[in-house]
DNA sequence: TTTTAAGTGCAACATTGTTGCGTGTTGGTT
DNA sequence: AACCAACACGCAACAATGTTGCACTTAAAA
């Protein structure tokens, strides 16, 4: 997958703007953040990117990664999400010591017994630890 | 429990506005965001909740509470944190609708198999839906 | 009651999130 | 190939939140 299949795959106009950033997140495989980002990406508006991840987010290009860091981070979807709805049920392990944040496909959500009345809609799984390099 | 047991129990100065803060916690038993805080206590400075909470959260009083949403909340720990350590190990329920956010003590994180090298550290479940107000 | 270590409140600044608007670009249509 | 309308970009501006320094006040230990 390049980021020009993405791009038409979601219709989206396909701009260089965004084949750099599709390009960073194909390179890295890991949740980024907005300023993880910029700082690969030399010359860029901050407003432009900031707008173009939320449209990415939108039409299912990538997901939120929540990482109970203070920082948004972004990550690469699966592949089968769209405009209508996202489907990524993985956890993401958040280094403390580096801060990269990880999505870790194997770990479901557990299942789950919310009170009466509660409706659930999606779940999330966050682990907080230290990554192989920061780990020894 | 009461805000002023809390307060010597965690080795912390006994003070007006420390006991406000802490009262709101102990009515309403759910995540609160300080905008939240701030709506509940009339004319309270900014920086002061925030530093309240940043040493509250040091100390043991309460646990930030990822929700998944952008702003930071924090709820009561449930008695045993300390400054060494905390011990919140239950799932938050994040209502997509009012964007209250309430622990649920009878979730455990799910068993995982972090990649190789990795060390967990601490493992956090989020849960969004609507809460049984919002749900009907 | 005195002392001092800690807490409070103001000012100031940094970072991030968000919107409006004029200009440039894309991709479909003529 | 030229045209056009919708979309994307980049700048300005502002809002919200996070963070630190410092002077003044207060809690609690001596």
């Amino acid at each position: 997958m390049n980021s020009i299949q993405l791009l038409s795959n979601h219709q989206l106009r396909k701009t260089q703007f965004r084949e750099r950033v599709l390009d960073i997140f194909l390179r890295y495989e890991r949740a980024l953040s907005q300023k993880d980002l910029e700082e690969q990406l030399h010359e860029s508006d901050r407003i432009t990117l900031y707008r173009t991840l939320k449209t990415f987010e939108e039409k299912g290009l990538i997901h939120k990664a929540i990482d109970g860091s203070d920082r948004l981070k972004y990550a690469l979807c699966a592949g089968h999400c769209d405009v209508h709805a996202h489907h990524d049920h993985h956890a993401h392990f958040h280094c403390v010591t580096c801060e990269r944040t990880f999505c870790i496909e194997d770990v479901q959500a557990p299942a789950l017994d919310a009170p009466p009345g509660f409706e659930v809609e999606s779940t999330h799984v966050i682990i907080n630890g230290r990554c192989a390099e920061c780990a020894h």
